[in-house]
DNA sequence: TTTTGAGTTGTTCGA
DNA sequence: GTCGAACAACTCAAA
């Protein structure tokens, strides 16, 4: 049992929590009555923590500064520290002669070793380290089949998260904070440098997006008031987008599953049923992502089935730069890797598009994709972003079977059969009629000179021949049975 | 223990 | 154009 010092403060360690409201940590810490210290910490050092993403710095910057700005209005400063966690929270306990510190869960292997060694020197010290769950709706430890193990397929997994509904309300925000006057010193967002610079590319990142607590919900507020009610039939449609575009926030923590999932049966929205359950899925669909990273910590390097470990993955580094910049000749394709590039962000059905394209048509490892989305995304999260991609490759839980490849040709044709998203994202073939803009080179030479397109010097011709490429996956994955 | 039904998102081919 | 069957066989999860 630890001895509890009402005057000795309490830490308050944000990790993947950058929000005040429904935050299980932040509560109880203000609900002890002890001086509060608040702190977020780079951590670039620890062993296998993975380190955020490009896109994903840029969003941690802007997240981190609304935070810090929401503290400083509860008389709460943010310390900034960067370092390998584990030492920096010691340096920052002696600092401040903390007894206790909390933090909401995570979830990766690395930065639960992390935590894990934190709670153990706190122990061994008779101070105090409590988790809390903010990031998810259930413990990916706690759902289990009925045999005990884990769920390795999505809809008996859903059927038994329903069935639990173990959903809480969300906590309010705390209304005020007992800061912890103290001396340790913190860093500036400006020393982490998070920021592109020479070359600046995030003018179409920050056209798109609102980083914070606030602009969570404000996504939010919009998505139920214009995009609920008919999700079910919109969603897969990439051209106007009618997701909720959550994403990023969800990654940051800017606003929990619990608050969404609230909102998401909410009376106060129209929506039909269908609308409501198909997007609680996608909500549960990152559980599920989590419940596999948790019982499977390989999930970002290693095949979840192994028969897949001698697949003959193809090294094409040229290959690859033509999928990364959106130069592939199928328009579908280019444009959400243009997307992507641009905004930071690419909607569902075009990731399953393009993921498709690089595993099966350029028969590209599934972790080189998943490294470039990490690298681009705003919304790159440990958990979705591997189990997606696993599952894209079929190398996944609940993959895919082998012969499911998507023709970029047809399924561009029937989700943006009238070509906004193209027109919006490769704007050089933006003259073609909607006939032919999903196959530009079965296009007549008239067609092609009428709107301004020369191919194989404004817009490439295919990288690869779909029937072929095709082929040459299915005879692949055939070898590997 | 054995059995049974089912499994996010697709494509192609031939009638 | 639309429709149904074929594309494999396997693993999972519950009964």
């Amino acid at each position: 049992m630890s001895r509890s010092d009402p005057t000795a403060p309490v830490i308050v360690w944000f990790r993947q929590d950058l929000r005040l409201k429904d935050n299980p940590a932040l509560h109880h810490a203000v609900e002890s009555g002890k001086p509060v210290i608040a702190v977020f910490v780079l951590d670039e050092a620890s062993p296998d923590v993975r380190i955020f993403g490009a896109a994903q710095k840029w969003w941690l910057h802007h997240s981190l500064e609304q935070l810090k700005e929401a503290l400083a209005k509860l008389n709460v400063q943010l310390l900034l520290l960067k370092g390998p966690a584990e030492a920096v929270i010691e340096t920052l306990r002696i600092d401040t002669g903390a007894d206790t510190i909390v933090w909401n869960r995570r979830y990766g292997a690395g930065e639960q070793a992390v935590d894990a060694s934190i709670k153990q020197a706190f122990a061994d010290r008779g101070l105090t380290a409590r988790s809390f769950n903010g990031l998810l709706m259930h413990e990916p430890a706690r759902v289990r089949t009925g045999s005990g193990t884990f769920y390795k397929v999505y809809t008996p997994f859903w059927r038994k998260f329903s069935a639990e509904a173990v959903v809480r309300s969300p906590l309010p925000a705390p209304a005020e904070i007992r800061p912890a006057l103290h001396k340790a010193a913190s860093d500036t967002l400006k020393d982490w440098a998070l920021l592109p610079v020479s070359p600046d590319w995030s003018g179409g990142i920050n056209a798109e997006w609102t980083p914070g607590e606030l602009g969570a919900e404000q996504r939010l507020e919009t998505f139920l008031n214009q995009n609920l009610g008919a999700y079910n039939e919109a969603r897969d449609r990439p051209g106007p987008d009618r997701t909720s575009k959550l994403s990023p926030h969800l990654r940051f923590g800017e606003i929990s599953p619990h608050t969404l999932w609230q909102a998401c049966f909410d009376g106060r929205w129209a929506a039909e049923g269908l609308a409501r359950e198909v997007w609680a899925k996608e909500l549960v669909w990152r559980e599920f992502s989590y419940h596999l990273l948790h019982n499977f910590p390989g999930l970002g390097e290693s095949n979840f089935q192994n028969k897949f470990d001698g697949f003959p993955w193809r090294q094409d580094p040229e290959a690859l730069r033509l999928w990364q910049t959106g130069q592939t000749g199928y328009p579908i394709v280019d444009a959400g890797m243009r997307q992507l590039w641009q905004t930071g962000w690419m909607h569902n059905r075009v990731r399953m598009i393009v993921g498709s394209f690089l595993v099966k048509h350029l028969m590209i490892d599934w972790r080189e994709g998943e490294r470039w989305f990490w690298d681009c995304l705003v919304d790159g999260d440990p958990a979705s972003n591997t189990a997606s991609w696993q599952w894209i490759a079929g190398t996944g839980a609940d993959a895919a079977p082998y012969f499911r490849i998507f023709n970029p040709m047809m399924q561009g044709g029937r989700f943006d059969r009238t070509g906004e998203y193209v027109r919006q994202y490769v704007p050089e073939l933006a003259a073609l009629p909607d006939k032919h803009l999903h196959t530009p080179w079965e296009a007549p030479e008239q067609a092609l000179l009428d709107a301004g397109i020369a191919l194989g010097e404004t817009y490439p011709l295919p990288m690869v021949d779909h029937k072929d490429a095709r082929e040459r996956a299915l005879g692949a994955l055939n070898s590997i049975k």
